[in-house]
Parts: C-alpha cells; sequence; structure tokens
DNA sequence: TAAATATTTTAGACAAACCTAAAAACAAAA
DNA sequence: TTTTGTTTTTAGGTTTGTCTAAAATATTTA
C-alpha cells in the first residue's frame, strides 16, 4: 500500500496542490500554493522539496509541481474523509451547512482507514457531501457528475440544484431566502439578455437571479 | 471562559497528570507522568515548566506536581470529548470495545464545543462511555458511582459490572470467554482463602478468578 | 531587447516538542 | 552519617514547520 503517514501540514500541502491542479492535469505555482494556504512562499517551496522527495508531487524549478499518481491518490483519500465528515457532521450532528468545513478540515486528518470505512458504512455510503460535492469510494473513484449553470438550460428546461460554489454565509442566507438547497428542482423559464439574469421557476415561485448568483448554482439537467 | 488553546501534547500531559493526581489529590511525580507518556523526564520537566507558567499546574522543583482547578476543569473536558467519541464508535460505527481507545485518542483533540455539545446531543446525553467510566457533563460534573471490586461482595450477594480497568486485548479476549461485558449480572458465590479467588456465577455458570482478574472488574451491588 | 517588476529559491533564524548526557537534589542503605 | 542509588533538572542538540531578508530566475513592459 503507499499508505505512508503524512502530518497535518504535508496533508494540507498535497490537498490543496490536488485541487489546484484540477485533477492533477495542471501545473501548480508556488505563490497559487502560498496563497490558498496563507504560508509564505519561502515556507511552501521547503514543503515542495519535501514532498518532492516523497514522489508525491514533481517540481521543476522555478517552474511550478504537478501532483504525481500517488499524490492523486492520497489526496482523494484526504477528500473523501473531508466529505464524509461533512455528510455526518451535516445529516447526523444537525450542524447548518456553513459550519460544516472548517471542523471536516480538522477531523479529516484522523488518519484511520477503518474509522473512515465504517463512518462511510454508517452514513449509507453518501455519493455526495452536503455542499453537492462527489465523496470519493474507498478506491478513490468519484462519480464525474456533468454539471452545468443555470444559464445553460434553455428556457422551459428543468434542473436539479446538485452543488453550490460559494460556501460563504451570505450566499447560504440568500439561497435559504430563495428556498434553494441541494436537490431542489428549478425550472428555467427567462432569459434576459441585457445583463443575463435569469428568471426561474423555484416551488411553484417565480425569481429572477444575477448571472454571479446563476453561476455559484451547478445543476443536472433532467 | 477558561478556554486556552492547548497543543496536542499539552493536552496529553494535563489529562496524564490528571488521572495519575486521582481527582486532583495526589502529588504527581516526573517519572510517572514520563512512563504514561512514555517520554523521557527531562522532556517532562520541560513540558511541566510550560503548564506552570499557564497556571494549570502547581510544580514544586524535585517534589513533584499538582494540578490546579483551571487544570482540572480542562481535563474533566478532554476526557468528556474522549469518552464522547468512544460512545460513539462503538454504539454507532460497531467498533469493538478494544479498539475505541486509539481512536478515541486522536479524535479527543479536535476542540470544538460546538461539536462535542451536538455530538453529547445526538448520543443521547451517555452518562457512561463503553468501558463503564463515566462521562463528564459540560459542566465538567461527572457521576460517581460507587463502584466496588467483585471481592467486595459478600458471598450470596448479586452486582452488575459497570467499569473494567484493564484494557489489554487479552482481558478483553478473556471477558469475552467468560460472557462478562459491561451490564452483565454476576453473583458471588464463594470466596477461597488460599488465594483469595472467588467462585461468581455469570449466566448461570460457575467460574472461579484469580484475585488480579477480579480486582480488574468494578460492579455496583444490586 | 534592456530595464523594471514579479516570482521563486536560498540562507539563516525561531518555537515547539522531543532527545541524550551530565549535574544536582533527594532517598535509602551500610 | 557517609556512601550509594534513584529521581529530577539543566545544558545543549535535533526535527518539523514556519518566518524574514536577500539572491536568483522568469516575465512583462517600455
Amino acid at each position: 500500500m503507499s499508505n505512508i503517514n503524512l502530518s497535518k501540514s504535508e496533508e494540507n500541502y498535497l490537498k490543496s496542490i490536488f485541487n489546484l491542479s484540477e485533477f492533477g492535469n495542471k501545473q501548480v505555482t508556488t505563490n497559487s500554493i502560498s496563497k490558498i494556504l496563507n504560508i509564505e512562499p519561502a515556507s511552501v517551496t521547503d514543503m515542495i522539496k519535501k514532498l518532492s522527495k516523497k514522489n508525491l508531487i514533481y517540481h521543476e524549478k522555478y517552474k511550478g509541481s504537478t501532483i504525481s499518481k500517488s499524490g492523486i491518490k492520497i489526496a482523494l483519500q484526504i477528500i473523501r474523509r473531508h466529505r464524509l465528515w461533512e455528510v455526518f457532521l451535516h445529516d447526523k450532528l444537525k450542524f447548518k451547512w456553513d459550519e460544516i468545513h472548517e471542523l471536516a478540515e480538522e477531523l479529516e486528518h484522523v488518519s484511520s482507514e477503518e474509522l473512515i470505512d465504517n463512518l462511510d458504512k454508517y452514513l449509507k455510503y453518501p455519493k455526495i457531501d452536503p455542499h453537492g460535492d462527489p465523496i470519493p469510494n474507498k478506491m478513490g473513484e468519484i462519480d464525474f457528475i456533468d454539471k452545468i449553470s443555470i444559464s445553460d438550460l434553455s428556457i422551459g428546461e428543468k434542473g436539479i440544484v446538485s452543488r453550490i460554489i460559494n460556501e460563504d454565509e451570505e450566499f447560504f442566507n440568500l439561497l435559504k431566502k430563495l428556498d434553494i438547497e441541494i436537490g431542489t428542482e428549478i425550472m428555467l423559464t427567462d432569459k434576459i439578455e441585457y445583463d443575463q439574469s435569469v428568471e426561474i421557476l423555484v416551488d411553484k415561485k417565480s425569481v429572477i437571479i444575477s448571472k454571479d448568483i446563476s453561476n455559484n448554482i451547478k445543476i443536472t439537467k433532467i
């Protein structure tokens, strides 16, 4: 097994690099890691060397870093832990949507495979977390769901809200007001050319939402 | 609130000192802490200085350490977290009795009061953990249950197994063989003077157990 | 394409939490 | 009560993960 035991820091770096790399396809800059983790670039360089030595990433001096196959594998396990804990916190402990991320950030570093597998079973093998993000299975496989924005629908087409991008509290409150959450059925009823706002039907109510808002709500067509 | 944020190490030291102090009543030696935590005495001295500076313990050079009131308060919170996680792991995730301690040892350091309170509520405010140890409530109050050893019973008296002291796997296996677990009803049927073994009746079967074994099984009289 | 700017790396430092070796204090035994 | 042994502390060192300042490299702009 490629189960080296990584420190909390190493795990956080690896997860960030994976997220920035768009599933391992892009080179990641030292600066971007620095910004995401709020750690000085010099420190990032140190850690990059460390992860390189462990073959979790490849690094070309002054160019950037690419995550390796085994790096991706581990990153997906960390993401799996994070998202399963989020489901637990939301569904069982009744935490609100916008409170779970920070706590899962801590819990994800308790690294016992058996713990996570039992949690997975207990939660009945959920496929998505409360934000609509897919949960990798034990093998690191992810269900890629074809997600589009509301504005990608044609007039008259319907979709199910399947992912919320923006995780800020204000956005969360807005969605609450609009009665939109993961699983809500919506229908596009009009597109406003002027500023690309869209008119949608939610729960028999018609509302117009801005381009920015609609971009932060991903759906699956039905 | 006296909620200083302690590191994982500091928390582990404080918990150990509390446990060794028998609820704050005894002075604790540097050596005993060293043995429990498997850390060299010199390192223990370092940490003792640190905890003293934070007024969580009092320390007299070459004499020993006493845990302070605020130290006890924090230690009880850590113990609360530990035992609540143990209940979760055992009751919900179906971990066995002897597997939960190590995992709870990690989970206890995720220090969000809200997390623990929600967990407590979710578990329906349990009073004891799967080992029979009492769980402190939010205020740090513990139900002191009057626990005695099997050998403290008189012949003919009955009791309910309420706590297992030894947490080793071998001991756990022995108890399984004897059909003894938390909640099991037993009756003392004879005391053997020769070596202080006792004869007990468990589930209609009569067995003789050594003094050492009976000392590791605490009961409440019924 | 040379100068200015931005990014990345190196060099050296620091805190936390450990360690080993040796000194100091205390306890026990002759 | 002196010697011997044990416990505790001090002194100095290491690793991990961070930092700042400065040097090296890359990129942008004039």
